[in-house]
RNA sequence: GCGGGCGUGAUGGAAUGGUAGACAUAUCGGACUUAAAAUCCGUGGGCCGUAUAGGCCGUGUGGGUUCGAGUCCCACCGCCCGCACCA
């Protein structure tokens, strides 16, 4: 008998798939469609566990779907454009295009050896011009639907680099490679009206039923919706009013000075005439542009002088100041503070000397509420004392609703439905992305290129020696005619940020090959997308953008009407995670090790001249930081199969994993178990089995079937794995040559295919079934064989289990009740106590109350 | 700082509010072998106990709801993800 060589075997059944060519997906009207989708990889250069976790799931559904009867599309490409290729150019003097295409083949060689069920004809590539002449020309589209516009937005500023930095080049508030600090500067940029979409995106997530709760949760508190009220503080010089927006504005009464942005357009207008203004602004601009940096900034505030009147009190003057953390992006760019019910005001308070007036809530028993910032609940009853309309007690949210209607009846302030969502700024100050397809010309200003003249072809030579973007240089290219008045205008140099390129890739999929971006019956047969698997920490700028985008492609006549959510539904898998290890350089920059250079002792790391590192015990693989661990090795050691059995079983699919070498040779073992066992009952020569014996095993085998689908068809792939394990310990117990052996065994090959389909191909060939195991219809379980006759039912005295009786499954629960109050450990534990009741619940449990 | 999530044996983890630890790994013991590997059988939360008898404790911490809580609620601790220019 041959051991299991899985070299010899997935090579053989890769080949086999390939020329009967069964992944390649064509419109069918006999069966029904599902499209499986698993977010495309970056190509980084290397694959890591976490594709293989995640193509391994989507494979496994894809492959479950066509053993089911569907018509399955299950596609791959490569999300192309980005920072990492010209980091490379930078270091090693590549082109980006070259670093990228190597690192593509390169990547497409590694993932092919797994087996996947990929349609690898629809692959598409981001960074070719195939693909991106088609979101050149979706650009144009929904510049002249009015979905596209330009504006003034902050960046990332290197003052030495003279450079736009990404987010991820700011480290602690300093350009990476210059070390300088940073600034936030303004430029022009073009936006999507994503914000336009805000309460349609936000409904929306209503009908996303097969999405997680948490995503639509994160989701909506993004979007962030909320009423409240704005209104004006007229100043006492007679100058233009401060308009405020407030969720709270309940608790006006408390308000201690009225706060405006840096970036307010009064703010602005003094910094001309006071200098201590200006500088105060140039202060407030340094370090990066994160909301996590600007909210963890020291607060910082500057007196302007300028007074205000309060709306309800015309003799009460509030200061205005300048404060660091009022987001010019959010309401109007001015807030009035209340220290005693906003931390954040008070702590600013306390640091200027600024009032604090005296709380004005109490609890609802009365008791009042110190001025330790408390926050009034909006879903509590409070007292709410009674400088508005006259209510007592209320929920913080009927507080705020009355003071809303309290000011419009008043007609000093109006309520207004605000979203924390902003546009959505698609411009990028570098080379290697989508060029924006737009000329800038003398006479007509900023002008859409003429379709005819798409693609717009980045130029190959350019050079990176010099910080910046190399398109700004090169003039060359720049130079162009005007696409409305024919004299020379000047092409955008700003390329398209690379979530543009991820936010359609799913639709051109459906047409890969079409000579428009979407071809429409394609495009009707296949959207939306069924299954849409990914990582969590992509749950909302990703989805978001692509729930915008299919939109946006369906205003401009891209999607057809039914694909305006895209995913219908979405699994997001947890990341395999690996510990960093750090130390730090001269200039006190990070530096990382990864695992190899690392020796562990007693849960302290060392480099091999001694050096201690520091370590983060658990974060995302990430290539920056040198802690991907490569699953080659696995697969040249155990092969595809035992990689994909192994990242299945290991651990909830939702979850994290911390990964771990050990365990793979386990699942190594496993399947060289089940080659074996397979073999020989293959072998084995029949026998008559006890009829009793028979109908046990095949109800094993109708259990295993009816659990692994479940499994399989509702992300429960460990738990499939396990029941796989238990019935094939069953299986091999079992008695030899026996007929419902020889099933069982067909059966266990066909409900491991989805995981192991290279094994599982092999085995049924061996059992000498007929044609592919990939072609093989699903088992289906038979429901009567599922129900055992008896059950065991724990019994419990108090929620303590304290005894277990044998029923028929049908037992009547006053017999139930009788029978197990008989036992005699019951009887014992009662000791002659009168139970109070008796609780059963049919077929689970019986609980004994004292 | 804000939003979201997670926390169960030595380890990965299982458990529609109903017997906590399925299944697997490490360990230990045994069989087979000249020996080893492979394989097979057993052990496999802690404590008391001769124990496959029985009992007590036990799902990050503290409280609550319930006949019954790993699961629901509140507070706290720790870790992870995201925060709009990493993808």
């Amino acid at each position: 008998m041959s051991r299991y060589s899985a070299v010899e075997i997935e090579r053989k059944w890769q080949d086999a798939w390939d020329k009967a060519g069964i992944f390649r997906a064509e419109r069918s009207k006999e069966k029904p469609k599902y499209y499986v989708l698993e977010m495309f990889p970056y190509p980084s250069g290397r694959i890591h566990m976490g594709h293989v976790r995640n193509y391994t799931m989507g494979d496994v559904i894809a492959r479950y779907k066509r053993a089911t009867g569907h018509n399955v599309l299950h596609p791959m490409g490569w999300d192309a454009f980005g920072l990492a290729a010209e980091n490379a150019a930078m270091d090693k003097g590549i082109h980006p295009g070259t670093w990228t295409y190597q690192n593509i083949e390169d990547m497409k060689s590694q993932l092919k050896p797994l087996g996947f069920s990929l349609d690898w004809s629809r692959e598409i590539a981001t960074c070719h011009p195939k693909y991106y002449q088609h979101q050149q020309a979706m650009f144009i589209d929904m510049l002249e639907a009015g979905l596209i516009y330009r504006k003034n937005a902050v960046v990332n500023w290197d003052p030495v680099d003279m450079t736009v930095l990404a987010n991820e080049q700011v480290i602690d508030g300093k350009g990476w490679r210059s070390g300088a600090e940073v600034e936030r500067r303004e430029l022009t940029q073009w936006f999507f009206k994503i914000s336009e979409f805000s309460e349609e995106l936000l409904s929306s997530l209503d009908g996303l039923d097969d999405w997680p709760a948490k995503v639509r949760l994160m989701q909506e508190n993004w979007i962030g919706k909320s009423r409240g009220l704005e209104f004006a503080f007229e100043r006492t010089d007679g100058g233009e009013a401060i308009s405020v927006y407030t969720t709270r504005p309940d608790t006006l009464m408390g308000a201690s000075f009225v706060g405006i942005s840096p970036d307010h357009p009064l703010a602005k207008e003094l910094a001309e005439n006071i200098p201590d203004v200006a500088q105060f602004r140039t202060d407030c601009a340094k370090g990066g542009t994160t909301e996590e940096a600007l909210e963890k900034a020291e607060k910082l505030g500057f007196d302007t002088g300028i007074k205000v009147k309060h709306p309800l009190n015309p003799d009460w003057e509030l200061p205005v100041w300048i404060a660091n953390f009022i987001l010019m992006d959010y309401g109007t760019g001015a807030i009035f503070a209340c220290p005693a019910h906003d931390q954040r005001d008070l702590d600013f308070c306390r640091k200027y000397d600024l009032p604090v007036i005296d709380t004005f809530f109490a609890l609802e028993d009365g008791t009042p509420v110190k001025n330790e910032a408390f926050v009034p609940p909006k879903t509590e009853k409070v007292k709410w004392i009674d400088h508005f309309a006259g209510i007592d007690v209320a929920t913080g949210q009927e507080a705020i609703d009355a003071t809303i209607d309290f000011a419009e009846a008043q007609g000093w302030g109006e309520g207004v439905t605000q979203f924390r969502l902003r546009d959505w700024g698609l411009s990028r100050q570098r080379y290697w992305g989508c060029p924006i397809p737009v000329v800038h010309c003398e006479t007509c200003g900023v002008v859409p290129e003429k379709k005819e003249n798409l693609p717009i072809i980045l130029p190959e030579d350019v050079s990176f020696d010099v910080p910046g973007n190399p398109l700004d240089r090169h003039d060359e290219w720049r130079k162009c005619m005007c696409p409305t008045c024919d004299e020379q205008g000047l092409r955008e140099t700003d390329t398209m940020d690379t979530f543009v390129d991820s936010s359609w890739y799913y639709a051109r999929f459906t047409a890969a090959r079409a000579d428009t971006p979407t071809d429409p019956e394609e495009a009707a047969y296949w959207m939306n997308v069924d299954q849409y698997i990914g990582g969590i920490e992509h749950a909302i700028l990703h989805l978001l953008y692509s729930r915008f985008f299919a939109r946006a492609m369906q205003i401009t006549g891209h999607l057809p009407e039914k694909a305006v959510e895209p995913f219908d539904a979405l699994f997001t898998q947890g990341m395999v995670t690996h510990a960093i290890y750090k130390t730090t350089n001269e200039a006190g920059r990070p530096v990382y090790h990864f695992p190899e250079e690392v020796e562990l002792r007693d849960d302290k790391g060392f480099l091999n001249n001694g050096t201690e590192v520091d370590i983060v015990p658990s974060a995302k693989m990430s290539k920056s930081k040198n802690n991907v661990v490569d699953p080659l090795n696995i697969i040249d050691q155990f092969g595809a199969d035992t990689a994909r059995w192994f990242v299945l079983s290991d651990s909830p699919p939702e979850r994290d994993v911390e990964w771990t070498a050990a365990g793979a040779e386990a699942a190594f073992k496993h399947l060289s178990r089940v080659h074996r066992l397979i073999s020989e009952i293959a072998s084995e020569v029949d026998a008559a089995g006890s009829d009793e014996a028979d109908q046990l095993l095949l109800k094993e085998m109708h259990k295993a079937i009816h659990d692994v689908s479940g499994g399989v068809g509702s992300f429960g792939f460990n738990a499939a794995i396990a029941k796989l394990y238990a019935f094939t310990n069953v299986l091999a117990k079992s008695k030899a040559g026996t007929k419902a052996k020889q099933q069982a065994a067909r059966a266990l090959v066909q409900l491991m295919s989805p995981m192991t389909p290279h094994l599982s191909e092999e085995l049924w060939q061996i059992l000498g079934a007929e044609g592919l195991a990939a072609n093989a219809a699903w088992p289906v379980a038979d429901e009567s064989m599922l129900v055992d006759d008896t059950i065991t039912l724990p019994i419990q005295i108090n929620g303590k289990r304290r005894a277990e009786i044998n029923v028929p499954a049908d037992m009547a629960s006053p017999e139930v009740e009788k029978l197990a109050l008989s036992q005699d450990a019951i009887q014992k534990s009662l000791d002659g106590a009168e139970p109070k009741k008796v609780i059963v619940v049919p077929g689970r449990i019986v609980n004994v109350v004292l």
